[in-house]
DNA sequence: ATGAAAGCGCTAACAC
DNA sequence: GTGTTAGCGCTTTCAT
């Protein structure tokens, strides 16, 4: 059964191969009677263009990949959602490709050893340095995504980070609080991400003439609402003051959340919480979560359209484009 | 770059094809110098092999679609994230394929019009029936996964669901819970998943003589925390009396906590909320779920070996394989 | 141990 | 409007 070739049909409807690929693609030039014929043929012997066929034929595979950290993390799987949403729309598919956020992984996806398995690459590193990421081979089109130290000759699609961090304590400054600290950062191995986060949030900080204290500063163990949880709690438990909390992530604001009412503590009349990426999730917690929310269908497209313009052959530098975002007052952090 | 061929490395290196061939692919039988003069020849020209060109000859893609309704449901990614480690195990990447839990979407799966992307398919239906699955082109191994109505002649994998919604339920009931409701099924629709679950938690409780009250059963508009909240908070608006709340999965649970939360109500002091799937998630929501904890690790390893076994021409009748689960008790409904 | 050559299924010039 | 034919890059008998 899976074993019709296009030559099949071809015997069977009494034409050439090339007859038959024409009506397969729609082509217009194709009398009727040949055109029904064919049909017919393809119909009986239940032929399905095998696409490695095509795809040696043409050089293109259709795939592009999508790569980042992990599945798991919310704001990756719905970024893959949109994502392939929207690469649907120029004929692609894609294939995801986790590097679980270790150095190996993303060397694998940039080095990978085997060529011709995808036209592209969408990629949103963790740990690699620009300079490493530079040196990727040249013959495969890579977007990046996300605030990584990204090289000049690569395109890359971002939100302002450092703006947004801004924006995000700036709000909690001016529902009054003073004492806010910074949740969820990685403990070591700070990534371009974190760091861009941290350094919004201490500049509004001193915008407002506000101390700013190392003490306030939460590392998590592993980018996960189970690490913040256990960072915050830490803190609390070892006495540490404070009434507002910018995280990360959702992901950290939701361990947080769980640490301060796990003590009793009020969200947002004791401490007010802040996340960063709207998942899904953040408007169903209790209290739902005051959050960043990125621009994902315009990041999405944007980056596609980076990405099909690589692959179509355009060569010139790296583009640089920058995403919109929101901030999202909800519960956690209401704006009186 | 990107265009060395295999040709192009037997030139440099003066020796034929095969032996270039023989070189990449580890064969022994293959002089020591050849090896080096080759392998030099490799390096040297950045030689990739080009995946298209060996599928092609091979007749194997080195791929499998992993089918689902929708990734930013974090079963489903937590399952993404399980298969494509095992995969890479049987030297197998992953083509995640959504269905957005739509028939057109679940049709596109099995019935793709393409052939050769993917070596087989695991596939967790949502709504397509028996029938029509048993009617997919017979060409494409397929295993399925889930309590959906699966034809006899398909392998597939489960764990056993009425017996867990029992367990869950019966949980309840021995915590002195009398007025338990169910939260989370389709609203119309119903899948195989959720009525599986619902005629475990009947069961529990008739076992115990408790009342079947159709008045108890909340039903979602979509597989969603969002969804869950809405319906379980209408209900408790409406002045429904409930002591305990069996949830359809844990995003339902987590809809059902914000619900209950915002109400006033104490989890799970009131009400005493039961997940299911024991996502990363569950474990820290505040209170955390009490869940059902599918072994994932079990479920896709098992799926996959079924598949591989399908993939090599194993060609016998329909297996069906019960995986493991187990009980979690947190906090959302703890044993005393 | 290594080479020559025939495909794998499809596409795309180029003829007719 | 339709047929011929030469690849795409690799694997794989079958020779040597």
């Amino acid at each position: 059964m899976g074993s019709v070739r296009l030559q099949d049909v071809a015997g069977l409807a009494g034409v050439s191969m090339k007859t038959v690929s024409n009506v397969v693609h729609d082509y217009k030039h194709v009398s009727v009677k040949t055109r029904e014929r064919v049909q017919k043929a393809i119909d009986e012997l239940g032929y399905r263009p095998n696409m490695m066929g095509r795809r040696l034929a043409t050089g293109k595979t259709g795939l592009i990949a999508l790569s980042f950290a992990d599945v798991t993390i919310p704001y990756f799987a719905e970024l893959a959602r949109v994502v392939s949403e929207k690469a649907a729309v120029h004929g692609y598919r894609v294939l995801l490709e986790e590097t679980l956020g270790t150095l190996e992984g993303e060397r694998a996806v940039v080095g990978s050893s085997e060529a011709g398995l995808v036209d592209g690459i969408l990629f949103q590193p963790s740990v690699m340095s620009s300079s490493e990421i530079a040196q990727h081979r040249g013959d495969l089109p890579i977007v990046t995504l996300g605030e990584s130290p990204a090289p000049l000759s690569l395109d890359r699609v971002m939100i302002e980070n450092v703006a947004a961090a801004r924006d995000v304590t700036s709000h909690l400054i001016k529902m009054g609080r003073r004492r806010i600290g910074f949740v969820g950062h990685e403990i070591n191995g700070l990534s371009a991400t974190s760091t861009q986060r941290l350094t919004g949030y201490q500049e509004a900080l001193e915008q407002s003439n506000l101390p700013v204290d190392p003490s306030l500063l939460f590392a998590s163990d592993a980018i996960s609402a189970a690490g913040a949880a256990t960072a915050v709690g830490r803190a609390l438990d070892s006495g540490v003051q404070i009434d507002g909390l910018v995280c990360r992530d959702d992901l950290a604001a939701i361990g947080a959340l769980r640490a301060l009412q796990e003590r009793g503590l009020r969200v947002p009349e004791d401490v007010a919480v802040t996340g960063w990426d709207n998942i899904h999730l953040s408007a169903v917690m209790f209290p739902s979560l005051t959050t960043i929310a990125p621009n994902l269908d315009l990041l999405a497209e944007r980056a596609l359209e980076l990405l099909m313009e690589r692959i179509s052959g355009y060569d010139g530098m790296g583009r640089h484009e920058l995403v919109p975002y929101d901030l999202i007052v909800r519960e956690s952090a209401p704006s009186f």
